[in-house]
DNA sequence: CGGCTTTGACCCGCGC
DNA sequence: GCGCGGGTCAAAGCCG
């Protein structure tokens, strides 16, 4: 995923209220790393959204509270994808598999109606599987540009039907082609009060995830933000803005 | 016709 | 070794 867009997010939406959550794949629990400030953003504010994105509204509404930033660990080894790119289908057992190094992973949790959030990318949807113990099945989706390997899981909680839980694994190699339009529209038609809630457009969402973790790390190294920052794939640190 | 979704089959890792 | 569950492939179908 673009990280340098998930920061982005964070500081949009977790930061001003909503829990950043640390996941164990393997168990697909989730843990509350910290719970983020008072909650003392207007409760209407997601009525300032930008319609046009239901993720935006819900990750930084206040009132639902359901904006949730979950970074996986990197327990075990991915196991997705890379078996088959290294062998070929018809089974060519001989070469030996090199694990290759986890992508690093957010999950977000969304209040949503929508499977599918917005996020600026395109995506292509390759998979959908029923998990267990849920009865909502778990799509994949993989970004759809050349080159990119970035992919993405939505699957819908089991405990809280209305969220919506969107796993980001890997690093776009682009830019959004929602990025621009996203940047003239916070930045032109938008005034300053109001930005907050518009940038919480995806690709600002994301940066300003990393942005303000990255914050975080430099101001109060003893908050827990800090110590999930900490867990980033250092490769991402140099890339903040 | 190209891009996308659907869906069953396949592969792999892991736990027992 | 076996079974289970997660992740991916790829053919078929749909849609603009």
């Amino acid at each position: 995923m673009d990280y340098n867009t998930l920061s982005r997010a964070f500081d949009m939406s977790c930061c001003s209220s909503s829990e950043v959550i640390s996941t164990d794949d393997s168990t697909k629990g989730a843990s509350i790393l910290s719970k983020n400030n008072n909650q003392s953003t207007p409760k209407n504010s997601s009525s300032a959204l930008s319609s046009s994105s239901e993720e935006m509204a819900t990750v930084g509404s206040e009132d639902k509270d359901k904006g949730k930033i979950i970074q996986d660990e990197q327990s075990t080894g991915c196991h997705e994808d890379h078996g088959r790119e290294e062998k070929s289908k018809n089974g060519d057992k001989s070469k030996k598999k090199e694990k290759r190094p986890r992508q690093p992973r957010f999950a977000f949790l969304t209040k949503s109606e929508i499977d599918n959030l917005e996020d600026g990318y395109r995506w292509r949807k390759y998979g959908q599987k029923a998990v267990k113990n849920s009865a909502f099945p778990r799509s994949y989706y993989r970004c759809t540009s050349q080159g990119c390997m970035v992919k993405k899981r939505v699957e819908r909680s089991f405990q809280d039907p209305s969220i919506v839980v969107t796993t980001y694994e890997g690093q776009h190699n682009h830019h959004s082609p929602a990025t621009l339009r996203a940047s003239n529209f916070a930045g032109m038609l938008m005034p300053p009060n109001l930005r907050s809630t518009c940038l919480m457009e995806p690709p600002y969402f994301q940066q300003e995830l990393l942005a303000q973790l990255l914050q975080m790390e430099n101001n109060r190294p003893d908050d827990p933000m800090s110590k999930l920052y900490q867990n980033l794939d250092p490769g991402l640190q140099f890339r903040l803005p």
